[in-house]
RNA sequence: GGGCGCUUAGCUCAGCGGUAGAGCACUCGGUUUACACCCGAGCGGUCGGGGGUUCGAAUCCCUCAGCGCCCACCA
């Protein structure tokens, strides 16, 4: 305990009180405690690559007001952060920073040393490393990351628990999504297959539907002429011509009909001159172009399903690395129209990409006269990998899926009716994680072609002519596990076979990110590695979370507790808003850069700060505003010099007296009053609302109940003391309400007149303040208002006359009923004090009226 | 194409069936010994448009418009 300062300040307030809460271990997890004594939660790992987000900031503040109220509502807070450190923006950033690239046929080099470069140019030349050293620089630059992030969440006051941190790549995390994926695979909730698969070809892997997007791009509709057995024409429109040379069919509506007399017929495609069937399928949509759609493998999602279900060729076009197969297709191989040869025609797409394949097609179609007139252009939605540049492709590759539901009415139900049972907040968000896995078209792909992430942990034996087989995988004894298939070798086998006909091979293959943060509750609580610390936490209580992540992280989670466990991971989701610029737009890099979270903490302190992002309900998005953290801090210099003011009013020995005067009796059961709206607030998740609740009232204390008892609460008699005894409860109250949202402020004040931290203290309540009530007659409950409105009217009189609060009143006469007279009658004293009023009359009438008569002149000071 | 959310004072938002609210901004006034990072007072809105239910609607229903977001098999 210390006293209040002279000059108070929230100056340094962060440094000073992370040290001491770190000191103390003030948020550190009781792990005694019982499940029904836990409050645990499931904090995002965020996506540690560069500059922290204000947006991160935004979410995980209000989720600290959350844990916060648990907290000193008793519970045992588990509130462990990790950082998801494993995937593509790491592996990005690093290439970025160091100028390398990971070349999996190079061999580790042990004195490779090379230093990031923050004003290296994303494009510059890379150098080429093998992939042990690519994956030191990835954990080497993790590790600073994390560091510069843990700063920040310290800056803004994150009561977790830092020794529960964790990081998604870490052995433990790397264990535990690796223990479970086999497990997925035992119970044949995990499967390999074969198919086409959306591919990246810049970043050289497949993705998952989840990580998709469409992004507007601008393209033409070309109109093709298919050649009819009699040699007439028809047209069809497309977008990628590019594609016709994988063109296996065309499809019309089975109810249109201008081409009913086609179907079961063939067309021959132009310039290439293959023949390919007319099919009628369900899907295929007669106002659509010409209402004639030619099927490649493959173009999009539909010729996919058009393929599988009309059991049509595959005719592969495009390669993984996103340009034309340079081999000329063999169906090709009977001849191509005005060429001489398919091989001569073919020269002229070889190898180029998709995209100078098309300008290319489109010349050579329209030189022959096999388009129908101009290109039109148009502008459609094309799906994008979220963090790739260029569209996907489709290719059929060999992945790794886990069920999802989609394939699978029993589990998509089951995982319906989960997303049902959860609470959220804010209710209408649950209808997002329906909509999503009501639209689920393919079961998870998890298997990524990348290099930092969790390896599958498997191995596939090579057969006698050297093929592997890739339906028998070889599993490791669970007691290896993390286990590096391109390292590590199985039991029974020898280094020395990798690779070999007769021998094994390890999945070159690292799980998707969103299969290890997935399991954040498993990791967390200590799945099949602390039994005792798994029962005391798991199910978990809440999960807190951005909109954007909803279809994966939620999801995901979701799948994993009930493929896992048979039960959702959590009782309660939480979605935070979206952070906007001043202008309402969606939050732009350059602007991110000027309103760092370390800048706004400089500017307004990290309670600022908070005070903004606690005044945005769960879900609502929110602009940066620089106006609402000002009114943060400024709330926080108050509580600094009200505390200090009080507390020099109060006597030490009072503070526990009893309260007997009406106004003071009355202030405190409004408190009381403010205290249980404010519990039942937050119980819902409501932070916005307590902390709404509260600041109105704490104003109303300093403004009005403070500057009626001050005169009266020197001194040491019965009023005085009953003064003195209300201030302290309320301020000890108030300090206590505001403490969640402002944590470094209320624990400077509660430190100059209490014992331990305040964020350990009991939370407030109406029965806390039952002591101080116990004189309480309910005749007096107005005391406070009556007394405030006539303040208020002595205040405008002063103001309209433009006279200073000093200015003396001569006579104050009030009219009003016999009651309120009552009432008004006991709380004289304070109000004749505080308006400076030296005369009152009080007249009993129906009709209310107050009068205010200044004195002419103000008295000579002594 | 489908869905979700939003539209209230100049700005940012609360209210969500019973006579329009807060903060900021603005105007005016004030050395009131806790605070000038202050105190006091004031100005300011037919609650996006239209229709309906109701004794009564910013609040419920329908519809239209604008903005934002999510999803979609995007020929």
């Amino acid at each position: 305990m210390t006293t209040a300062p002279d000059r108070p300040t929230v100056d340094g307030l962060e440094a000073k009180w992370d040290q001491v809460w770190q000191r103390d271990e003030t948020y550190r997890f009781d792990r005694t405690k019982s499940r029904a004594e836990v409050y645990s939660i499931d904090t995002p790992p965020p996506t540690v690559s560069g500059e922290l987000h204000l947006g991160t900031v935004f979410g995980y503040v209000q989720v600290d007001a959350i844990a916060r109220f648990r907290r000193m509502r008793g519970r045992a807070v588990f509130y462990p952060i990790g950082w998801d450190d494993n995937g593509l923006p790491t592996e990005r950033r690093v290439q970025n920073l160091y100028g390398v690239r990971c070349n999996p046929a190079l061999d580790y080099d042990p004195d490779l040393k090379i230093e990031a470069d923050p004003n290296r140019k994303g494009r510059a030349p890379q150098r080429d490393v093998s992939r042990p050293n690519f994956l030191e620089l990835c954990h080497q630059q993790t590790e600073l990351d994390e560091k510069v992030f843990e700063q920040v969440f310290r800056d803004v006051g994150l009561s977790v628990d830092w020794n529960l941190a964790y990081a998604t790549i870490d052995d433990r995390c790397r264990r535990i999504a690796q223990r479970a994926f086999l497990q997925n695979v035992a119970k044949q909730d995990a499967y390999i297959a074969e198919a086409p698969t959306l591919w990246d070809v810049d970043f050289q892997t497949a993705v998952a539907q989840a990580e998709v997007e469409d992004r507007p791009v601008k393209s033409s509709y070309v109109r093709l002429l298919f050649q009819r057995p009699d040699g007439s024409t028809v047209e069809i429109d497309t977008t990628r011509p590019e594609l016709l040379p994988g063109c296996v069919a065309v499809v019309v509506s089975p109810d249109d009909p201008r081409y009913a007399d086609l179907i079961g017929t063939e067309l021959t495609t132009p310039l290439f001159n293959v023949a390919v069937p007319v099919l009628a399928h369900r899907l295929a949509d007669a106002s659509k172009g010409t209402g004639m759609a030619m099927v490649c493998t493959f173009g999009d999602n539909t010729d996919v399903i058009w393929w599988r279900e009309l059991r049509l060729p595959l005719r592969s076009i495009i390669n993984r690395d996103g340009r034309l197969r340079r081999a000329v297709p063999e169906w090709l191989s009977s001849g191509a129209g005005s060429f001489s040869s398919a091989e001569e025609l073919w020269a002229d797409f070889a190898g180029k990409t998709a995209a100078q394949a098309r300008a290319r097609i489109v010349e050579l179609l329209t030189d022959a006269s096999l388009v129908a007139g101009e290109p039109r252009p148009i502008e459609h939605d094309v799906k994008f990998y979220e963090k790739g540049d260029r569209p996907l492709e489709i290719v059929t590759s060999r992945q790794w899926y886990i069920r999802n539901g989609a394939l699978d009415t029993e589990l998509r139900n089951r995982l319906l009716r989960g997303a049902a049972e959860l609470n959220w907040y804010p209710e209408f968000m649950q209808t997002r994680l329906e909509h999503w896995i009501a639209g689920l078209n393919t079961d998870w792909l998890v298997s990524r072609q990348r290099f930092f992430g969790v390896p599958l942990p498997l191995w596939y034996p090579i057969d006698a002519d050297g093929v592997p087989i890739w339906s028998e995988p070889i599993v490791p004894e669970v007691e290896r596990l993390p286990i590096d298939p391109q390292v590590d070798v199985p039991i029974g086998f020898d280094a020395s076979q990798r690779g070999l006909p007769g021998g094994f091979t390890g999945d070159p293959d690292v799980m998707d990110t969103w299969a290890t943060s997935s399991l954040s509750p498993q990791i967390v609580c200590g799945w099949t590695e602390d039994d005792d610390l798994f029962s005391r936490t798991f199910p978990m209580d809440l999960r807190p979370q951005g909109p954007e992540i909803i279809r994966t992280w939620t999801f995901s989670t979701m799948l994993r507790g009930i493929l896992q466990h048979d039960c959702l991971p959590w009782a309660n989701v939480s979605i935070n808003g979206w952070i906007l610029d001043p202008d309402r737009k969606k939050m732009s890099k350059s602007k991110g850069n000027v309103e760092t979270p370390a800048s706004l903490v400089a500017d307004f302190g990290a309670d600022g700060v908070r005070y903004w992002a606690c005044r945005a309900g769960q879900g609502v998005d929110t602009a940066v505003d620089r106006g609402q953290m000002r009114v943060g801090r400024r709330l926080a210099v108050k509580l600094l010099n009200v505390s200090k003011f009080v507390l020099g009013l109060v006597s030490e020995d009072l503070q526990g007296g009893a309260v007997t005067e009406p106004v003071d009796l009355a202030m405190l059961r409004q408190l009381a009053n403010v205290a249980d709206r404010a519990t039942a607030s937050f119980d819902r998740y409501d932070y916005r609302q307590a902390l709404d609740i509260t600041e109105e009232f704490f104003w109303r204390f300093c403004d009005d109940y403070v500057e009626l008892v001050k005169s009266r609460s020197y001194g040491s008699d019965d009023g005085a003391r009953s003064a003195q005894a209300a201030l302290a409860a309320a301020l000890s109250v108030l300090q206590r309400l505001l403490a969640p949202m402002l944590p470094f402020v209320a624990e400077e004040v509660w430190s100059w007149w209490q014992e331990g931290s305040v964020h350990r203290a009991e939370w407030p309540t109406a029965d806390s303040l039952t002591p101080q009530l116990a004189g309480l007659d309910e005749s007096v409950t107005a005391a406070f208002d009556t007394a405030a409105t006539i303040l208020r009217h002595v205040r405008k009189a002063k103001t309209d006359a433009k006279k200073g609060m000093r200015w003396p009143v001569r006579l104050l006469r009030v009219q009003d009923s016999a009651d309120v007279l009552a009432v008004l009658r006991r709380t004289l004293v304070d109000v004749q004090a505080a308006g400076t009023v030296a005369e009152v009359e009080l007249v009993e009438a129906a009709e209310q009226s107050v009068t205010i008569t200044l004195a002419d002149e103000m008295p000579e000071q002594a």
